[in-house]
RNA sequence: GCUGCUAUAGUGUAGGGGCCAAUCAUGUCGGCCUUUCACGCCGACGACUGGGGUUCAAAUCCCCAUAGCAGCACCA
């Protein structure tokens, strides 16, 4: 099948089995393949390594979706490793938050690693690596080293011979330095053009705080973490952003020293996120500082913030699949994305009615009427809203303030009204219950509510919350994604006592 | 500053010498449908960063410029 350009397949398909045609177009949403990938025809083992310092946000998803992408098309394993080698920089709640947002996303993990847990093969491989003159322990001090680096000169550790530098690293995994006193630096090139290349840590020590998982002192810095661990998983193909290319190529002289192959690699650009909060840190502090009520706090970026407004994960892979592989840097288009959701969620949602901002109208002459108003106007099957006017009903504010030209409006489901004035004030009056006569008066149909027949309602959105009120139906579709007619669709989140409390998603 | 990567419509993307006066999606605008400014359908709008070169032929290859981004941690 893969060997089929996608281009001819469609064709090919029309000729075998006519009938799948249909189901090809609905199943995948997105038509377009990603490119391939080098030497993945017999399958491809992958990874998504986060670092457990929060929940998951959009940055991460493009990473977890893009590998999980190729495992599914090329089939494989696809490991989670979960990179939790600096005690500073991980949180004991995040091992949980991150499954759970793994999870969301839909992943199709096949195997979890901790590299807390794998402590002791790193430092085995250190040994071996310090054993054949590859590594050595330096003891300078870190300010003094980066001179020397920067005018191309080795550090006098450099010239320790191998057996020196082995009793110095088992000092280090005695716990006979502290803090800042010792690295293990990898040998390079000391005057290769980059500076980022040359003799960089492979090791150091952290002595707090301690590690949720584990006692150890002695750490390895994620380019020796990540070397050891991809060989010894078997990883093929490594996607991930950009800001990994330097790494990648210090990645290489560990290879290159334990005389293992190479994975192929694949660096996306950068992708800019505008709108919302995603550095782990900032959003701690907003969180701690109260500035955000938490993880999922509609302004975050966070996968738990999003699915909390109603985005599906479906959504954001399809996002993600058509941004793609690129090397170009791109800015994340949150439009794009609400159109893959809207298209999950228009043929879900209920319709009802929200009121913002609302003002209270007797109508006059208004005959009492039972409005029916459809749950879904493409499946009528659903059934509708049953909503009596009795004479008193809510519109939105805007509706009389701005357009005075406006004499006639059409309640929905229900009558016309004119537009009167008496002293100055706006007064309804019963029109008539012709549909035809208000497309005639070209009259905006909208939405209101009966006056005793109302639920307060708060729609949260990421610029304000609008007051107003909506149907007391909506009571019941706590946690789902609804449509408020001619605003927008909004997820049901709370229904408290004061009312329903409602977050807006998209138009 | 040094090292490296990238450059197609508002946004994302296809195209890797002639099939490109450039694909698809989204967006915007107009129309149709419709008791929502939703969905659906039809149509329109909108781009190869600039300058040199190679070639019969360049969005595509090369060079320079410009711009953006990344790395230069005892973070990942």
């Amino acid at each position: 099948m893969e060997a089929i350009p996608q281009s001819e397949r469609k064709g090919r398909l029309e000729a075998l089995a006519p009938e799948l045609i249909d189901e090809l177009s609905v199943t995948s949403g997105r038509s377009r393949d990603l490119p391939a990938l080098p030497d993945a025809d017999r399958g491809v083992v992958m990874r998504f390594a986060p670092n457990p310092s929060g929940p998951l946000h959009l940055g991460h998803a493009r990473a977890a979706i893009l590998n999980d992408y190729y495992v599914r098309r090329y089939g494989g394993r696809y490991i989670l490793r979960i990179e939790d080698t600096d005690p500073r920089r991980v949180d004991p709640e995040a091992y949980l938050s991150v499954q759970e947002d793994v999870d969301w996303l839909g992943l199709m993990i096949t195997d979890i690693v901790y590299q807390s847990d794998r402590l002791d093969i790193y430092y085995r491989c250190c040994r071996d690596l310090i054993t054949i003159g590859a590594a050595y322990v330096c003891t300078c001090d870190p300010g003094r080293f980066r001179e020397l680096r920067l005018a191309r000169k080795p550090c006098p550790c450099r010239e320790n011979p191998a057996e020196e530098n082995l009793s110095l690293w088992q000092k280090m995994l005695d716990g006979e330095f502290v803090e800042g006193e010792v690295t293990v630096r990898i040998k390079t090139d000391i005057s290769h053009p980059d500076p980022a290349m040359r003799d960089f840590s492979l090791f150091r020590i952290v002595n707090s705080p301690i590690h949720p998982r584990t006692d150890a002192t002695v750490y390895p810095l994620m380019n020796f973490s990540v070397t050891v661990d991809d060989h010894l998983l078997g990883i093929t193909h490594v996607i991930r952003g950009k800001d990994h290319i330097a790494n990648t190529l210090r990645q290489r002289y560990l290879f290159d020293y334990f005389g293992w192959v190479r994975p192929h690699y694949i660096h996306y650009g950068r992708m800019s996120i505008s709108g919302v909060v995603l550095s782990t840190s900032g959003m701690r502090e907003g969180i701690a500082s109260g500035t955000y009520s938490g993880w999922d706090d509609i302004r975050l970026g966070t996968l738990r913030a999003l699915a909390r407004r109603g985005i599906r994960p479906e959504a954001v892979r399809n996002a993600m699949l058509d941004i793609s592989i690129g090397e170009t840097d791109i800015s994340f288009s949150w439009e794009n994305l609400y159109a893959h959701n809207k298209a999950i969620v228009d043929p879900e949602a209920n319709r009802y009615f929200f009121v913002p901002d609302p003002v209270e109208f007797m109508i006059r002459d208004a005959p009492i009427h039972e409005a029916k108003a459809l749950l879904h106007p493409n499946d009528p099957s659903r059934g509708y809203r049953a909503l009596t006017c009795r004479g008193s009903i809510v519109i939105p504010r805007d509706e009389l303030a701005g357009n005075a030209k406006r004499s006639m409006l059409r309640l929905k489901d229900l009558f016309n009204v004119r537009i009167e004035e008496t002293d100055g004030h706006p007064v309804l009056v019963y029109a008539g219950d012709s549909l035809e006569e208000a497309r005639k008066a070209k009259a905006p149909i909208i939405q209101w509510l009966p006056a005793e027949e109302k639920l307060p309602c708060v729609l949260h959105g990421q610029e304000g919350d609008c007051t107003g009120f909506c149907e007391p139906r909506v009571a019941e579709e706590i946690g789902n994604v609804v449509q408020f007619e001619r605003i927008g669709f909004a997820r049901i989140d709370l229904h408290t006592a004061c009312g329903i409390e409602a977050l807006f998603l998209h138009r």
